[in-house]
DNA sequence: TGGTGTGAATACTTTCACAGCC
DNA sequence: GGCTGTGAAAGTATTCACACCA
């Protein structure tokens, strides 16, 4: 296992890597090829070559990879090797998807903790949860030994639950409030906003008469793993 | 306004500088510089430079940034000076929490039609709008000539849903749906996938004691708008 | 004076292409 | 023969640093 420092880049790419390799598994496929899985991901051969290489050296030259193993040790690498504790912080609509959504489980996420600052909210139950009140975060977080926290409440609060959660011992946000939070370079935080992602594709729908910065030239496929889609070709 | 192609990574930078522009204009400022722009953003003045060069010259030298001017500039770049309509795919328990979300309309797109599967689904009424069976898409999507869709449905299903969309007339989507589309290049994609989110994050949590790898030496701050957000630092 | 816009330098990422191995 | 792992090349992105300008 090589401890090279892996490219944050690469790193957000393995768990595409993961998740394809089990769906294949569950087709039944036992060994593939770096050709192979680019194909699934419309992502390039020499890509996930030398992203796999970063964690060492587990194909065979002229088989490819064994499925079973490589997911194994993308398991590892990524410490998915077991569960993992989450707090979520926020029950308004947002919340509550994420509170009743049933695909954290079955990939080692379980909803630890669910805090809210709404009366109405709190106090409420979800799979056996209790919604606490928001002031509860840094005993309950810290108690559970919670490094994760997700957060879904409004932009407005959004710095101060990661304040909380950060001084609570959350080293990893999942954060749903469309601001950018600060926390210690110690903290991993990854956004997801839905209107920024809107925001940036209506820029390449802008006016699809004068089109001479886009000549979809080629019939390749979008690549949506590949570092940049560029919807605007080469 | 200058027409070099402008980087896809740029393009999404782009609505968080309007997000933060609107959010200052709503604080009273009127004139910002790359450096003060670059502190709320969590980013680098020089970046912040760069990237507006790919739209135009906004700036006055000794003075930065007129606040008002440069959020229309930035609208009309993303084509956001006009509003867009949008179809859902999916009226499951993402789906109606996206239905429900009311983040949409400020921002420029409205839920023009939702379509569902499920016979539990199809009739029901959400904001005025009536869920539509998913054989509707082709015919109702290109009717009211629909550019974008959110698809928010099974992993199973997703693949076929883009391809009604993209036949329909549509040119970017959002994906909520763990698996990779194959789409034309004309079309956008932009995936939303909190459980590869939440498993590249645990990457830079497993094993807290061997951490000779993330020496986080200084006292920055995450910028969650840099190209990489490194949090293994240097 | 203070801050932009941008060449040039640096840093990072992807792709090529091939030696080496099963 | 077929496919990996990886140097080297090519391609992108970020940062530096400064001429220039209001």
């Amino acid at each position: 296992m090589r401890n090279d420092i892996v490219p944050d880049i690469v790193v957000r790419r393995l768990p595409l890597y993961l998740r394809t390799l089990r769906q294949v598994q569950r087709a039944g496929v036992h060994t593939i090829s770096s050709e192979e899985l680019a194909q699934y991901l419309g992502s390039t051969a020499a890509q996930i070559r030398r992203d796999l290489s970063f964690l060492g050296r587990f194909g065979k030259q002229g088989h490819g990879y064994r499925v079973h193993a490589l997911i194994r040790e993308l398991e590892y690498a990524l410490g998915l090797d077991r569960t993992w504790d989450v707090a979520l912080v926020g029950y308004g609509n947002l919340g509550q998807a994420i509170a009743h959504y049933r695909g954290f489980e079955p990939n080692g996420f379980r909803i630890a903790a669910i805090f809210a600052k709404s009366p109405d909210h709190i106090g409420q139950v979800v799979n056996g949860l209790v919604v606490l009140p928001d002031s509860d975060i840094e005993r309950v977080v810290s108690e559970l030994g919670i490094r994760i926290g997700i957060i879904a409440v409004p932009a407005s609060a959004a710095q101060e639950v990661a304040d909380r959660l950060v001084s609570a011992g959350v080293r990893a946000i999942l954060n749903y409030a469309p601001v950018v939070l600060r926390v210690p370079v110690s903290v991993t935080v990854r956004e997801i906003d839905p209107i920024s992602m809107l925001q940036s594709m209506t820029y390449y729908l802008r006016d699809p008469s004068c089109d001479e910065h886009r000549s979809y030239a080629d019939g390749d496929l979008t690549g949506a793993i590949r570092a940049e889609p560029r919807p605007e070709a080469r």
